[in-house]
DNA sequence: TTTTGTTAATTGAACGTTCAATAAAAACTC
DNA sequence: GAGTTTTTATTGAACGTTCAATTAACAAAA
């Protein structure tokens, strides 16, 4: 092990453990002793490669934040079809993955989420995903329904999805994620059918949502 | 200034003074200098009437649950129909009554929200309402259909709400009830209605819920 | 009505604790 | 041995709590 080059490590180190120090202790104990204690490193080292406790505090909402864009991302970029049904699916799915990963990315996320409304910095990266998820789905609607009708069904969908995962992170049994996505499935499909009797055979839609029962997410 | 029978006034003030600290400047830097200068009063007046920080803080939390309970049931009790919809919707107007109220008032929440996962005062308040929502609305839901679905319906509404109420109260631009309330009501009928078609007078339900798209929320 | 004693209400400075940040020393790799 | 990485000890600021002193209201006595 080379002791040069030890910047990346100590990077991810140190923003798994507050993850862990936040997960266990909640934000407001999540000092920078308990941190470096879960890292195995001495508190200066915080101070060393981020500035301070804020730097490490942006750093581990910026990761969180990248790694649900990239959650999103890939499932849509994976998809076979591309009809907007099945990209819903990918969106909902990706949303959900931040739960599945692991408990303190949940509850970190949730903390940040409250303390975004006075913290300036973590403000700024909540609103920039928060726009994604809106206009990623008002797009998708778009495709089937006029702009008005898809801005609701997009705000709709995304306090769905924010809500049941919001409930999940809260409940101590955790998140059921086969139900949460299920139920946001049907949402989706309820919005998507909803306007399908109107635009029948109306447009060019390639693959048109079937208001089917089935339960395949996986 | 020292009155006889100054109690339930001071702690009136404090309460409130308290919300007014955290929608200023967060959880983290609400301190007891803070919210005495909100009220006006100095700071050794917080531990005489509540026996320190905690005290107040529980005293807060649980005074915003008891509005919300309030709201709820006196909606429900002035109902002039007895019917599921109409049982529903007062759920759901109670529910976005703590955001009509002030921004104070739906700040403080979400702080507590978070909080609650480690504090464990505020969790058990917080699961007690929790709790209340889904059983109030799993009975409603129950009236029209299997036991099961309701308790999907019933998760699936409780999230919608709270969801919407989260992005509201997290959107500079504060809360649309009257949208909010509109999807609501929206998921509501549709849950009613999906299960409508298949129960056709099937049971003794006296009024059944019309799918209509009427804008009646007043 | 005035005086006096008692109680409730309130203040604010002092105290001990906790925290993040700093910097100088130490450990380690190359 | 040169330079980077890490630890340890220290600092100063901020916090919640405490408590002796103070003020106002009230009741009883004169």
């Amino acid at each position: 092990m080379p002791k040069v080059g030890m910047e990346p490590i100590r990077r991810r180190q140190l923003i798994q453990a507050t993850m862990q120090a936040i997960d266990e202790a909640g934000l407001a104990d999540a000092t920078v002793a308990r941190i470096a204690r879960h890292a195995g490193v001495s508190t200066g080292i915080i101070s060393h490669y981020f500035g301070g406790k804020d730097g490490l505090m942006e750093a581990t909402m910026r990761q969180i934040l990248t790694d649900l864009r990239s959650a999103v991302s890939e499932r849509r970029a994976a998809l076979a079809d591309d009809d907007v049904r099945s990209h819903l699916r990918a969106v909902i799915d990706g949303n959900f993955d931040r739960s599945q990963v692991s408990q303190s990315v949940s509850k970190t996320w949730l903390a940040f989420w409250a303390s975004s409304m006075h913290r300036i910095p973590l403000e700024r990266l909540q609103r920039v995903n928060d726009r994604r998820l809106i206009s990623n789905l008002c797009a998708l609607f778009r495709r089937c329904m006029p702009l008005n009708e898809a801005r609701d069904a997009a705000a709709g969908l995304a306090a769905l999805i924010d809500g049941l995962w919001l409930r999940g992170t809260l409940d101590p049994t955790g998140l059921d994620v086969e139900r949460a996505r299920r139920l946001a499935y049907e949402y989706a499909d309820y919005q998507l059918t909803r306007h399908m009797a109107a635009s029948l055979n109306a447009t060019d839609s390639p693959t048109s949502p079937e208001p089917s029962k089935e339960r395949t997410h996986g």
